[in-house]
This record gives C-alpha cells, structure tokens and sequence, in this order.
DNA sequence: CCACATAATCTTTTT
DNA sequence: GATTATGTGG
C-alpha cells in the first residue's frame, strides 16, 4: 500500500480555481452550498434524516480536491461503518472521474489501526500486532478471571468486558479509571483486572478494538512531536455520524484538529442511537463550545419521505427534550398515511407484513425497496419463517457475519499462528482442532512453562517436544504440528494467501474434519470456506487478509437478486427504502425494557430516537404494528402497544386493531367493522385487498391462546415431506405438532410440522 | 483424551 | 428452543 505520509507538509496545491460554478455545485439547496462551502475553520453541519448529507460530506470533500485546497493525503474522512467508508469513496471516485489516491478515508478504527501500526513501538506493541475480536477477548478475560480465582459464574467475563469496553470508550487507561468507580465487580477488582488485561494484551503483541483509539491517544499525549506531525498533515477533517461519536473518539479528533482548526463535523442528534455503546450526544451538543466561532448549518429539507411520514417522525421525536432544534420540511406533502396495525401476536404480526409484501409485489413492487426493521435480532425469525412459507425472498443484513461463522474465525485462526507464531489466543484454538490428541493436560504443561519463561505456547511447545514432560500420545502429534506450521511460514512467501490457506485447511486436516463430519451444517461450512479462500484472492498477502478480517467484519457476498432486507434499526441508519415495516411496538420491547432499566429518560429518548431512524428511512409508506401478546423465552406474555404509537400526530395515521384487541380504550378503530387488519385500505393499491381467507377473520383469542392444534396438521408416519432448510425426508414419529424426521441430506431432525409441508 | 449427556444461558443494539 | 459450556464415564 503506497502511504501518502511522505506528503505530510507539502505545500497544497494551487490552482485558484474559483469554485463559483463548478459543475458538482450544481443542484444543492442553500443550506447544502452552505454547507460545502464553508471551508475554513470549525463547521457543524446538523442533518436531518433525508437531508442529503452524505451528498454534502462527498461533494465537500470533491470541492477540497477540486479547488486545490489539499492534496488527498491532507484530508482526514471519518465515517463509522466500513461501509459508510467505501460508499464516500466510491461516490468521491465517481464525481472525480478515478479512485483518490492518498485519501486518509476509513472507519475510526481502522484509520487509528494504521496510524497505531505506524508508531506501535511507542505504544509498547510491534508492528504486526493483531486485533482481537469480541471471543477472543472473553476468553482471555476468562482466563484471567480463573487466575486471579474469581468465580466466573458469579461474575462473567461478559460482564467484565463491557465495563472494561466502557472505560476504553471515555478514553480511560486503568490508571485514569476514578477511584469512585471500582464498581462492585469481583469485590471492587474490576480496576486491577483491567489492568492485567492490558498487561496480557501488550505481552501477547494484541490490541482490542478500544485499544486502537485508546493506544492512539495516549501515544498523541505522549509524543507531542508525532502530534504535531499529523496536526500539521491534516489540513481538512471530516466527520460523519458526529452524534455517535464516544470520548475517545472525541479526544482524538480534537487532538488532531487542533492543527488547522478545519474539521467539519456531520452528525443528527436526533439520529444519536449508541449511547449504550459509549457514544456522547454531548459531543455533538457541545460542539460550539469546543469550537468557538464554529459555523452552524442546518439541513432541514427532507428529500426522501412524504410529508405524512416525515410529520409523523417529527411529530414524535418532539416529545425528546435537549435537542439542539431542527425542524424538518418537505415540498411532497400527504403521501400514504402511517399506518398501524395492532394485532393477536407476533405470529398474526409476521402474517400481515407477510401478506402485506404480497400486494404490493404483486402490484409491481420491488422487493428490495421494502424492508422489516425490527427492534432486536431475535425477532428476525418470525418473519424469516413466515417469509420461507410464503415463498418471499429474503435477506437478513447483520446477523451472524461471515467471519465470526465458526469455520472461519477456525481457518483464521491457522493464518494467525502462521503469519505470527506467538498468537497465543489463535494457537490455543487450533492446537487440538481437529482433534489430534493434544487434551487439557498436555495444554496446562504448555502453558506452564509459558508462563514460568513468559515465553508464548508456541514457543513452549517447541522446547517440549525435545523433552519427555509430555506424553508420547500427545507429543507426537504436537511435534508434528509445528513441523506444519513451519513449513506452512516457510512457504508464505511463494505462495499466494490462497493457495496457502487451501494447503493449510487441507493438510492439517481441517477440511477433513468437516468433510468427515455428517451434521447438516458440515456441507455449508465447508462452502464458507471456500468462500474465504475466494475472498483472500483480492489480498496481495496474509498480514493484510488479516487486517481486513479484524476491521472489516463483514459480509458483503449474497447481495443480489431482489430481496426483502430484514434487519435491525440499529443497522438500517443511513438506509432508505419505499416501504418500510416497522413491527414490535409494544411497552417493553420497544421502547426496550433495558433500556429504561439501565438509562431511565436517556435511555427512553434514544429508544425514540431509534423509533424516529425507523419511521425516516421510508420513502412511501411506513406500518408500524404491535402485538398484544408474545412468546419470548418460550413464555407468552402480553403487552401494551408501545407509547411511541401515541404519541405519533393522529392525523397522519391510519389506525386499526383486530377485533377484540384493546377495546378498552385509546384511539384504536376497530377494524372490526370491516373486518380486516391489511393495510391495503389505506394504501389505495390498484388492485383487491387482501385473500378472502384472511379478510373478516376475527381472530379466537381461546385458539390461539392454547394452541391445542389438530395432531400434527394431519401428518403420519411414513409420510414423505418437504423442509425449506433441510430438503426431502420421512417422517418417523409424530408428537402432536412436533414431528421426527430422517432427512434424505440433513440426517435425523426434530421439526416443528409448522416447517414442512407434504412432498 | 474423547464422546456423550446435562445444564445454563440466551434476547438490544456493533466498530 | 437452540446453541454452547461443563461435567462424567468409558
């Protein structure tokens, strides 16, 4: 990767284009002109949702290029996802007509990973340290629990790894930790175990995904003169998402601004939905006084949703106080109602979106121009399933990504010990997977002299195949493990990371292990991995396939075709779709009991703030719906419609309830009198309301509420039937609606009968 | 040392 | 209800 840092103090190139009339200018509102203009100095720019804020953060940054204020390698660009980051670049690119060179472009993390690897001497780390992800952590956190004899069922290392990731996001080390805050973690050790933590993290060369803003901070702190250089390098910083901006991340963009004094920060407060993740809604409130002489813009014309949507979200995000004041405009009024829907329970819920998805594909609709925004990652299932009966496409975005999938993070794990021999945490997950006979005994003994030599279990175990402290049983096949790795690293050089991984996997006997194994999973694993192998085609070598899967953790494959998305509002900031279903407004799951627990008011304003991201990512037509009752933990219980539902301004909705649901009270239509719960009366679709089956269906509260359903829908012994995730098989036993199948390719399975239907 | 059985936890959101 | 951690017996 060429690094632009030899530019650092380049004098900016000047070319005086007056910038009056420049072509990328044309088509931006007064604000947004504003906004990209205001080049000098400290500039907030507040954006509402659908304001064109990324439009105005990329055209900013064209027009710093453009009018020769800086060379790419002067301008500082910080987003917070991955993709946010290739999303600039890619729009940067198109507007220049070719890729940016030079461009200090990335994710928090990532840009401080590279100014961290820079100068990692300083920080006591080498170069080539590597970053941890979330399991590794908990497991080295664990381990020391167990070392310092802290009984771990009584006190996780979960929950020590949120308090220690919580320090790290206010920019504390463990000596800045106040004394106040011991917690009661461990009788108060929580401190002293943190700084243990960092102890083992520097002894194993490994950063956690805290460490890289905190290491560069107190690097910056430390050496002013390395400071300076990057002070004086960055010329113009941009900042996106400002408002989920935690202390640390805050320290180190003032220490860097404080050069030229020309950052320009873009954030929505109203759009603040991490503060459980550290993030301060107080960076972006306090920004003039941190800034004195800031320009202030406000974005506040809405291009994206109709005038009823957008009165709706405004309408309720009013009820948060401390905000720093936008009020939101649009020249599309009317449009389609909100609508919202009550309904039985999370099943009768699933049906109506289900349906709903239906109508308006069968109208012409596109699938990927809808989406389900659910408040948390369990409730993903019910539509999943009801999406797989109804034969919809879908996809669900976040979820279980592509590298924290077993096999992976497995086969990455291998990498890891070749391309850096003393990863401990990597080693320990591999030594005896497959099962090769190296057992906890042989691993303690390891570990033993590890320790007693602070010298890694890599390292240990090479002195102890030459004695005899091991047993032959497990020496044997230990021995023959670092013949591998060695000659695997003698090999990394000539070989393509590739190639090299696929001999790995295969010669260790990786592969086998899953070819060997008959679990329906083993067939899709073995596609991951060669999925990663595939993926590791792009990487010049393994240190860098090895960054990219710390930092981009993601999965960017199975993204085409037209599919409904399914995710959470959390990842859906930024999106936009025509028809948004926003389901599980109800008291407790949304607004999220925990949260009120834990944060009370700030937590419930955040709770509508992320209600306020839902309702703004719709374009057309946004459903919101609730359910009365539902099943979580395997236990049925019942709620209330979500507060947020009331207070949304009634006259941009359309409200309905199943007969029968909440008749006691508040502003609910029955949908009795017609019958229906659809959606479609609101939506005036050219075409029938829903099926006949569902319409004028009252639904019987004593049915569903003890399911004691027909045995098995009708299902025998012996019948041939079809599942939509494990294929063709036979039924074996019947249990009520529990049926036992053997599965042609998925071998033996317990299976709802709800899943399958007759072959 | 490994296979199997039982227990426990999960379910807020993620770089 | 499912996956995963732990414990026990072979």
């Amino acid at each position: 990767m060429a690094d632009p840092f030899e530019l650092d103090d380049a004098p900016a190139p000047d070319r005086g284009v007056p910038a009056l009339d420049a072509p990328y200018l044309a088509g931006l509102n007064g604000a947004q002109r504003a906004a990209v203009e205001a080049l000098d100095g400290p500039v907030l720019v507040l954006a509402g949702a659908g304001t064109g804020k990324t439009r105005v953060l990329t055209t900013r940054l064209v027009h710093l290029l453009a009018t020769g204020r800086a060379w790419p390698s002067q301008i500082l660009a910080v987003t917070f996802t991955n993709k946010a980051a290739r999303e600039m670049r890619e729009r940067v690119a198109a507007r220049i007509g070719g890729a940016v060179e030079g461009l200090w472009l990335g994710t928090f993390h990532a840009l401080s990973a590279r100014i961290l690897r820079r100068h990692a001497e300083l920080a006591g780390l080498k170069a080539s340290f590597t970053i941890l992800d979330t399991d590794d952590q908990t497991r080295l956190l664990k381990q020391l629990l167990q070392a310092e004899n802290v009984d771990t069922s009584r006190w996780p290392a979960r929950q020590l790894l949120a308090i220690v990731q919580r320090w790290k996001d206010r920019g504390l080390a463990p000596g800045q930790v106040p004394a106040g805050e011991a917690g009661d973690f461990a009788g108060g050790r929580a401190v002293d175990l943190y700084r243990a933590y960092q102890a083992r993290l520097i002894a194993l060369n490994a950063v956690d995904f805290g460490d890289l803003m905190l290491h560069c901070l107190t690097l910056f702190m430390a050496n002013p003169g390395v400071l300076a250089d990057y002070q004086r390098q960055f010329k113009y910083i941009l900042v996106d998402e400002y408002q989920d901006t935690n202390v640390a991340q805050y320290l180190w963009l003032r220490l860097l601004a404080q050069g030229h004094r020309n950052i320009c920060c873009v954030g929505d407060d109203d759009q603040s939905i991490y503060g459980w993740r550290g993030a301060e809604v107080g960076n972006i409130l306090r920004f003039e006084k941190d800034f004195p002489g800031a320009h202030i813009v406000r974005l506040e014309q809405n291009y994206r949703s109709t005038g009823h949507i957008l009165a709706a979200a405004t309408g309720l995000i009013a009820h948060n106080s401390g905000r720093l004041g936008k009020t939101l405009w649009t020249d599309r009024a009317g449009g389609h109602p909100v609508v919202v829907r009550g309904v039985w329970d999370g099943e009768a819920e699933a049906r109506l979106v289900g349906e709903t998805v239906e109508q308006f594909k069968a109208a012409g609709e596109s699938l990927s121009e809808m989406a389900v925004l659910v408040r948390a990652g369990f409730q993903t299932r019910e539509f999943e399933e009801r999406f797989i009966t109804l034969g919809l496409a879908y996809r669900v975005v976040g979820g279980a990504r592509f590298y924290e999938r077993q096999e992976i993070r497995d086969a990455v794990a291998y990498l890891r010990v070749v391309a850096q021999p003393d990863d401990d945490l990597a080693f320990e997950r591999i030594v005896n997977l497959p099962r090769r006979g190296i057992g906890n005994v042989a691993l303690q003994i390891l570990h033993r002299l590890a320790r007693a030599e602070s010298i890694s279990l890599h390292a240990a175990g090479a002195r102890l195949i030459e004695t005899d402290e091991i047993k032959p049983a497990a020496r044997r096949p230990l021995a023959g493990l670092l013949r591998d790795f060695a000659r695997w690293r003698a090999e990394m050089a000539a070989t393509g990371p590739a190639e090299l991984t696929e001999r790995i996997l295969d010669e260790s006997g990786y592969t086998g292990m899953w070819q060997a194994d008959r679990s329906p999973e083993a067939p899709g694993r073995l596609e991951n991995l060669k999925e990663l192998t595939r993926a590791l085609d792009e990487f010049e070598n393994l240190a860098g396939f090895l960054e990219h899967v710390s930092l981009v953790m993601e999965n960017d494959a199975q993204a085409n075709g037209d599919m409904i998305s399914i995710m959470t509002l959390h990842s859906a900031k930024g999106l936009e779709f025509d028809t948004v279903f926003l389901p599980g407004w109800e008291e407790g799951l949304f607004p999220h009991q925990r949260a009120l627990d834990e944060s009370g008011l700030a937590g419930l304003e955040e709770e509508r703030r992320l209600a306020h991201v839902g309702l703004t990512r719709a374009r057309q037509r946004a459903i919101v719906s609730s359910a009365a009752n539902r099943r979580i933990h395997n236990q049925w219980q019942s709620a209330l419609p979500s507060r947020f539902i009331d207070e949304l301004p009634s006259e941009c909705l359309e409200r309905t309830a199943d007969t029968g649901l909440y008749s006691g009270g508040g502003n609910w239509r029955s949908g009795g009198a017609t019958g229906t719960a659809s959606v479609s009366d609101a939506m005036a679709f050219p075409y029938g309301g829903p099926r006949a089956g569902w319409r004028g269906r009252t639904i019987d509260i004593q049915a569903v509420a003890s399911p004691a359903r027909a045995p098995a829908g009708g299902f025998h012994v012996g019948d041939r039937v079809f599942h939509q995730k494990f294929g063709y098989g036979s039924i074996k036993a019947v249990d009520v609606d529990r049926l036992e199948i053997v599965f042609e390719k998925a071998g033996p399975k317990r299976v709802l009968d709800s899943f399958v239907e007759r072959a």
